[in-house]
DNA sequence: TTGACGTACGAACGATCGTTCGATTAGAGT
DNA sequence: ACTCTAATCGAACGATCGTTCGTACGTCAA
């Protein structure tokens, strides 16, 4: 995932430091990238435009990545990066079962409303952005979608394990929902920036009814 | 809301018919614009390609609207007119109640499903686009989901009143409910292109437990 | 026939796009 | 001292962007 250094034997040879400044050069452009591309679009975001943001040339950036291609997929893993920090890992921090479910929830709310200026939640935009194109980028926010969907599959899973849901709960239709109602929320939390959306999310969840497994669950009407 | 032609008096001037031409040739480039706009963005809808796409000169088609700004503000109306013939007018032909529900949610689905190779529902792509810009654009964006949104709760109060809903639901909770419900399914569709999510969301909406007014629903943990 | 108007055109504008090239600088290895 | 490499730069490439301008071809009104 991460594109770690090759591992020296040595702890901090002087060649690696070296190396380091342009290591953190290309951090502080995918930081700056990140922030452009949530909010106007991976498209949107061009190199002239980053090189001014960050105080470098075109040329000097764009040696860092090669191709607009590469740019844009490096900065779809800095959003990564920033998801599983700033959700994923806190969310693994809770209790497993029901309190990780409601701290899955809380996380990710907490991480849409610390980046509203910036277009909120980085993976519905690129989402959108890209849903019906073609090619690696396209490829790389498909592989972080079902990534999130995963991850939120397991949370699922433990909770029934931990006994917070019944046993025949069918985990799958219950991701699809829960996902489905924060995308939802993100959405419509980005036009009308209204913190009340929020409360509507958690009393939705609150009030949701556990999907039971291969049951038809007769229609009422 | 739709530029309608001043209205003669006489039936059909020959000065009309001339100015019918110009009119028809709007319409091709709209229909052409609303497709492009749907798939790749607003943004990306360039004047040159749209051109291209319908076969007449940059300046001959940027004379229809003056300004890319305009262009982008007469798709929206172009795919507001498509949404409202394939979406709210069918819905608004069934009984009201639970069935116009329902319809609501067929035909929404039917138009994502029809548009699918063009990016699915344009609103939800273009609320991510602008949803964090400025001006008229996003203006327009703004209103048309703010009458999506006033259209389902009209149909909730009717359902409501036909007695298909308890009297003292929550219809503005449940008008969240089911657009985060049918915003997420759109996005979930775009990106998988699985017909089987259309099952779940209506497995969902079936489920789903009309939300009470001013009770508290006391937290199950 | 003439004049006005609606429609469309080609050519060009300055700006910006992604990308390439060659040169320069600083530090590390020999 | 010399070489090598990573990092960065300025300049320029062709392409495309939104926009403007002057023009030309209708069709209708006078």
């Amino acid at each position: 995932m991460k594109r770690a250094a090759p591992a020296k034997t040595s702890k901090a040879s002087p060649a690696d430091r070296r190396r380091a400044h342009g290591e953190r050069t290309r951090r502080e452009i995918l930081e700056a990238a990140r922030r452009i591309a949530a909010a106007d679009g991976l498209e949107a975001l061009s190199i002239g435009r980053l090189a001014t943001e960050v105080g470098m040339s075109k040329a000097g950036l764009f040696a860092h990545f090669g191709s607009k291609e590469s740019l844009q997929i490096a900065t779809i893993d800095a959003a990564w990066d920033v998801y599983r920090n700033e959700v994923l890992e806190p969310t693994m921090a809770s209790p497993a079962g029901a309190p990780q479910l409601r701290s899955f929830m809380e996380h990710y709310f907490d991480y849409v409303q610390r980046h509203a200026k910036d277009g909120g939640c980085f993976f519905t935009a690129a989402s959108s952005e890209f849903d019906d194109r073609a090619g690696p980028v396209r490829d790389r926010v498909f592989e972080t979608t079902a990534e999130r969907s995963a991850f939120l599959e397991r949370v699922l899973h433990e909770a029934v394990a931990a006994g917070h849901l019944p046993k025949n709960t069918d985990v799958a239709q219950m991701t699809f929902e829960i996902l489905a109602l924060v995308t939802g929320t993100n959405l419509l939390f980005q036009l009308y920036k209204d913190p009340q959306i929020f409360q509507r999310a958690r009393r939705t969840l609150r009030a949701m009814p556990p999907p039971k497994r291969s049951s038809k669950t007769a229609p009422t009407d």
